[in-house]
DNA sequence: TCGCAGATTTAGATATGTCACAATCTAGGA
DNA sequence: TCCTAGATTGTGACATATCTAAATCTGCGA
């Protein structure tokens, strides 16, 4: 005598909102690139795009959950379960990139923000799908490697910034944010993405552009573009 | 000078919320069974799975926004901006289900409760790029009709109910539910699938089941699954 | 016509996540 | 050592969407 099947919105997947599971990612990123140094709040909130009164409320939060150590007026440091969100976020973001770019053709520069929403939607099942019919890929458009299915954080990241080589080194470009899309765009044009070898010519002066040839072509880069930009040495993808 | 590139959650492509856009399906869906009649508000609840209250608040809100029309104590009627709302959603909705039973194989009765999610998230990028993919398919993996890019409503359903349909009628399944499961396990596991021909041998008496052969083999079916597959006749699908 | 059962709406509370503004803490320089 | 600039946290408000419990309406049956 069940009543009709209903068509409330099913459960979330995650116990965890989709602000929390943002939070943990953008924690994670940045403690990775200060070297484990807990957080500041307001560094969360500037990338996040809050105040600053708004992030220390929703630290508070996640501190109740267990998902982080909050040291008041000091910074925060992700716990493990923290460090498994923002992990399981960080494999549904890049492995959707690499899906709407290899599969369904959407642009390089599009994919992140499309993913950037789509990733606190997916569910477990979805994600294996997409990780099959990628063939498990490794790392996704940009560059940026991707957590395994059993969330092991990925191997650090060996490269350097394209800003920090010399004249006459031969390199791998390897990887780039994937948040600015008229910078992918500009690299998409000319051919230039993750694999592709760098000859580096030579540098104007006063930390002016670098010439490289890539992709049988010249071109001057500089400024936000060379910071951006991770190689590795040599011809070779080494990751 | 301007600061690293925000991670900000992107704006929501649609102007409405996530609950909102339900609230329009579940009307648009509920008004068409009865003929555009105002659909009330505990009928409105029970499908979506809230309370009288809840709904009755939520009514006030699509009705604020123009959604809706709501006569106070009888009942609501979408307005055009209304059914926008919905076959943008029911589009999504669709679209989603074609896709991740036809290109990820996901099983056909888990496609239902994925898409109830993804609907409200992609973008209308990813609509085109989906509805391309599928070469524009006119209805989804269940027989759902989908609406079109220009969210046509779709032309009306002719077909009627298998538990209508008389001894020695040849018809052709159409539609079933999306909504359950288990029903969908079952036929799915049988090989029955909008498209397949249905011969009807008999009907036991008593109204009970009835006898069909199908995809080369008999089956006694009764209760809710007759009521809820639909049929049109002939051997060959008409929709 | 009246009254009541059932449907509907209103009132007040809760949870989430945001803001502006105020209070407080920390750390570096005089 | 003290003081203050800048970072951080706290306060009170708002928007969304839900609930329970109470008030109100509608229409049917006697």
């Amino acid at each position: 005598m069940a009543a009709e099947p209903t068509h409330a919105r099913p459960e979330r997947r995650s116990p965890h909102s989709a602000a929390i599971e943002d939070y943990a990612k953008a924690i994670y990123v940045l403690a990775q690139r200060r070297d484990g140094e807990p957080v500041g709040t307001s560094e969360l909130a500037d990338r996040l795009g809050v105040t600053p009164s708004s992030a220390s409320a929703m630290l508070k939060r996640l501190d109740e959950r267990g998902l982080l150590r909050h040291q008041l007026y000091k910074g925060v440091t992700l716990t493990e379960a923290g460090e498994k969100v923002a992990l399981e976020v960080i494999r549904h973001h890049r492995l959707l990139e690499a899906y709407l770019s290899d599969v369904l053709g959407m642009p390089w520069d599009r994919v992140h923000e499309e993913a950037e929403v789509l990733e606190h939607y997916i569910s477990e099942d979805l994600e294996s799908l997409i990780a099959a019919k990628l063939g498990d890929p490794s790392h996704d458009p940009h560059g940026d490697p991707i957590p395994g299915p059993g969330l092991e954080p990925p191997a650090e990241d060996r490269s350097r910034s394209l800003s920090e080589v010399e004249a006459g080194e031969v390199v791998t470009f390897t990887r780039v944010s994937d948040a600015d899309p008229d910078m992918l765009r500009y690299l998409d044009e000319r051919g230039i993405k993750p694999g592709v070898r760098l000859a580096i010519l030579g540098q104007e002066p006063f930390k002016g552009p670098l010439l490289i040839e890539a992709v049988g072509a010249r071109h001057a880069l500089g400024g936000d573009l060379l910071r951006r930009m991770r190689v590795v040495d040599g011809p070779d993808a080494g990751a």
